[in-house]
DNA sequence: CCTGGATGGG
């Protein structure tokens, strides 16, 4: 209350709305609004349902010439200037409903020649007012007039109205009626009338309504009738002018004796349809009384959604027969229906479409039903949402329907499916929603269209040449139904199944295929999916629901992307080729490192450094005890045979003899060799080198002179000394070998002479560099 | 011969 008080206020001072679109539909629903608001001058569609205004003032809208639309119902609108609507002449579509008007004036219609669509129920007006409301609204196809107050309608009310394709007349509480009141009507399709109290109080009053009303309309809707009485024997009779062709009660509580009136009198009255519609019917089906009537006008009959409370009790129909065998189309549904008796069927002769959805027919009742020549024009049977069990037990039953094309046994509950027999002629099978799980057994050979849908279907290898199309969406089927078997579908539906992909192969199968929905699936959105789905799926075929319902379900750095907007990286998308690209990445490095390891001999210098570490890690004095050999030779093999002729000979034949440690006699077998070299080294007082080209190819000779060198350093003692066998100029000495250079430098060297005086001096000068130093430390 | 439905997350 507070809020309306607060918007009042706000509305009288000029409230704005500006809820407008660009096709300039301006939507003021529900504002609040207590006045009609400024709004876009040009606004084409003005929406002002549920406010408060109370008033339309005579410019409120002369600005709004281009108005088409205008929503006023449900507000509080008590009253309505005469010249409100004059500048709205375009205005097409006017709903004045749920208002609070009192008084009605044709003033307000006076310019609206273009109205089509006019509003006016639920308002306080008792009559149509004094003047002739509608004479100008000439392009007027749509009305609906009257409310719960509407007490007379008058000759003249109509006046102006000829065709219309809606009439709705809201007149429950109707108390009188002239006659000849719609007169003006020539053609209506559709006459709806709820005429309660004329009904109930007063059936000579109704039945003129209808009379005036017959010759001008072909079909005539009843609501809210309420358990009449039969006391006029001429209810719903119709006049020999009459073009109603077409009968509907709605909303209507109907009982035997309104229903045997009908039937009495609507007989003979060319009604060729007849409809009831969310009814509630009291009564058991007593018309027995109908027994030898005939109807040949009535083709078309609707039973829909009537509760009838004791539909358990009903009395066998077979009393109908007469009027139900012209029947061409008959929907009987939602009605609790659990048989109809074989005689019904039987009278049923010409009748090609029968709908029983949503009643209680079982297998066995289906037995009863189907006789011998019942329903022998069917072509089209509709047993949707029964108790339906056993496909088993039913299909032989309706393969005695020798015409039968198209049959919906949809959403009951089918389990035995293991044999099924089917008449020839049936085409069209829906077997959706039946909690099927194998369904390959029971599927008609020539069926052209076949709906699965909502199954737990998970293979389907079924061989169908006919099959055109075919529906198994929300299913389980992990791939599309065995394509070869299937050499005609032109449409296929498989949305909501549990498809991981879709490929080119698969799909080629489908020779016909022109239509596809496989949306909703679980996709793995591999790069050869998204490029044949993508590139040459979408635009070979039309593919349903696309792009929206198309998801990508794994891999996870796509899941739940769309499949058309997913793209994927050149690595996921060449596994090949990245794998391989990595391998040369990683292995490209360890190649180099190795070849300039091999090049820059990085093994040996590895080597060196070990052994350089292991040296430094044993304590001196160990060494300086154990002093075992005079000299330690370093010589390559090549050189062997100097030093084993000449070396060996001169040295160890002195007196004192100096012990001489060679590789290939002191070695230690089994020992690892440059254990062996070092550990010779440390138990020589001195290292001997023997220099030639030969020793410096000889990686094992470097390296003792590396040690030699190492120890050189380490405890300053003076231990390598240099023998040339032949000369060695420094350039071929290999960069590496530093030290060999640096040795050279540093400290003089003994060169091995050719002539034999010189080779004395050269002995003499060997001994006393290996026993030099001995006489200076005075050990041993 | 339109009047229909189910749908998952790891």
């Amino acid at each position: 209350m507070l809020g309306r008080g607060c918007c009042r206020l706000w509305g009288e001072s000029n409230y704005t709305c500006q809820r407008c679109d660009s096709s300039n539909f301006c939507n003021c629903s529900s504002m609040n609004l207590v006045t009609i608001p400024r709004v876009l001058e040009k606004v084409s569609r003005l929406n002002l349902s549920y406010n408060f205004i109370t008033h339309i003032k005579e410019t409120d809208l002369t600005k709004h010439i281009k108005l088409k639309v205008l929503m006023l119902q449900s507000n509080e609108i008590q009253s309505i200037d005469d010249q409100a609507f004059k500048s709205n002449v375009v205005l097409e579509y006017l709903d004045l409903s749920n208002n609070s008007l009192i008084q009605l004036s044709p003033a307000w219609f006076l310019h609206l020649s273009k109205l089509q669509h006019l509003d006016l129920s639920g308002n306080k007006y008792r009559n149509l007012g004094p003047g002739r409301l509608f004479s100008h609204l000439e392009s007027l196809r749509w009305l609906k007039v009257g409310n719960a107050f509407l007490s007379n309608l008058k000759k003249d009310d109509f006046e102006g109205i000829s065709h219309l394709d809606d009439f709705i007349l809201l007149g429950n509480k109707l108390e009188s009626y002239e006659d000849r009141s719609f007169s003006s009507f020539q053609n209506v399709s559709h006459a709806t009338m709820n005429l309660h109290d004329p009904f109930q109080k007063n059936q000579t009053l109704a039945q003129r309504i209808i009379w005036d009303l017959a010759p001008a309309t072909t079909h005539v809707e009843l609501r809210d009738l309420e358990y009449l009485s039969s006391s006029d024997t001429q209810l719903f009779s119709l006049p020999n002018n009459s073009s109603v062709k077409k009968y509907t009660f709605r909303n209507s509580s109907l009982s035997d004796s309104t229903i045997y009136v009908l039937l009495k009198n609507g007989r003979n009255s060319g009604i060729s349809e007849l409809v009831a519609e969310n009814c509630a019917f009291s009564g058991r089906g007593e018309w027995h009384k109908v027994k030898n009537m005939t109807c040949e006008s009535l083709i078309s009959l609707t039973i829909r959604h009537i509760s009838i409370k004791q539909f358990y009790l009903f009395f066998d129909l077979s009393f109908l027969h007469g009027l139900i065998s012209h029947v061409r189309t008959a929907r009987l549904t939602n009605l609790n229906l659990f048989m109809m008796p074989c005689g019904v069927s039987k009278s049923f002769q010409r009748l090609e479409y029968l709908d029983l959805r949503e009643n209680l027919l079982t297998d066995l009742m289906m037995k009863e039903m189907v006789c011998e020549n019942s329903w022998s024009s069917l072509t089209y049977l509709i047993l949707r949402k029964n108790k339906l069990h056993s496909l088993k037990k039913i299909s032989p039953i309706l393969s005695n329907i020798t015409h039968l094309m198209h049959l919906d046994l949809s959403q009951n509950t089918l389990s035995d499916v293991d044999f099924c027999v089917w008449s020839k002629t049936l085409q069209f099978l829906n077997l959706s929603g039946s909690q099927l799980s194998t369904i390959s057994q029971c599927i008609p050979p020539n069926i052209e269209v076949l709906d699965l849908s909502n199954n737990n279907i998970r293979t389907f290898t079924t061989h169908l040449p006919s099959l055109r199309e075919l529906n198994v969406s929300n299913n389980k089927l992990m791939y599309l139904p065995g394509g070869g078997y299937l050499p005609n579908v032109k449409i296929l539906m498989i949305s909501g199944n549990n498809l991981i992909s879709m490929s080119s192969d698969e799909i080629t199968t489908f020779d016909k295929l022109t239509t596809l929905d496989a949306g909703k699936n679980h996709y793995i959105c591999s790069c050869e999916f998204l490029t044949y789905i993508n590139k040459y799926l979408t635009h070979s075929i039309q593919l349903l629901n696309w792009p929206e319902n198309y998801i990508c379900d794994s891999p996870l750095v796509v899941k739940r992307m769309i499949v058309k907007n997913t793209k994927r990286s050149f690595f996921d998308c060449h596994t090949t080729l990245s794998v391989t690209l990595s391998c040369v990445a990683l292995c490209l490095p360890i190649a180099i490192v190795g070849l300039l390891c091999y090049k820059y001999h990085g093994i040996w210098y590895i080597q060196m450094t070990w052994a350089w570490l292991q040296a430094k890690r044993k304590p001196k004095k160990v060494r300086n005890n154990n002093i075992f050999y005079d000299a330690f030779v370093s010589y390559s093999e090549m050189d062997s045979e100097w030093v084993e002729n000449f070396l060996l000979r001169e040295l160890e034949n002195t007196h004192p003899p100096l012990i001489l440690c060679l590789h290939k006699r002191d070695f230690i077998p089994g020992k690892w060799i440059i254990d062996n070299i070092i550990e010779s080294i440390e138990k020589s007082r001195k290292t001997l080198f023997v220099l030639s080209q030969h020793f410096v190819q000889s990686e094992w000779c470097k390296y003792e002179l590396d040690y030699s060198h190492f120890r050189l350093f380490d405890e300053n003692n003076d231990t390598a000394i240099l023998v040339l066998l032949e000369p060695i100029p420094k350039e071929t000495i290999p960069q590496r070998f530093c030290k060999l250079r640096k040795l050279m430098n540093t400290k003089t060297y003994l060169e091995w002479p050719e002539d034999e005086v010189e080779q004395q001096i050269f002995w003499f000068n060997l001994k006393v560099a290996l026993k030099g130093e001995e006489n200076i430390r005075g050990h041993q």
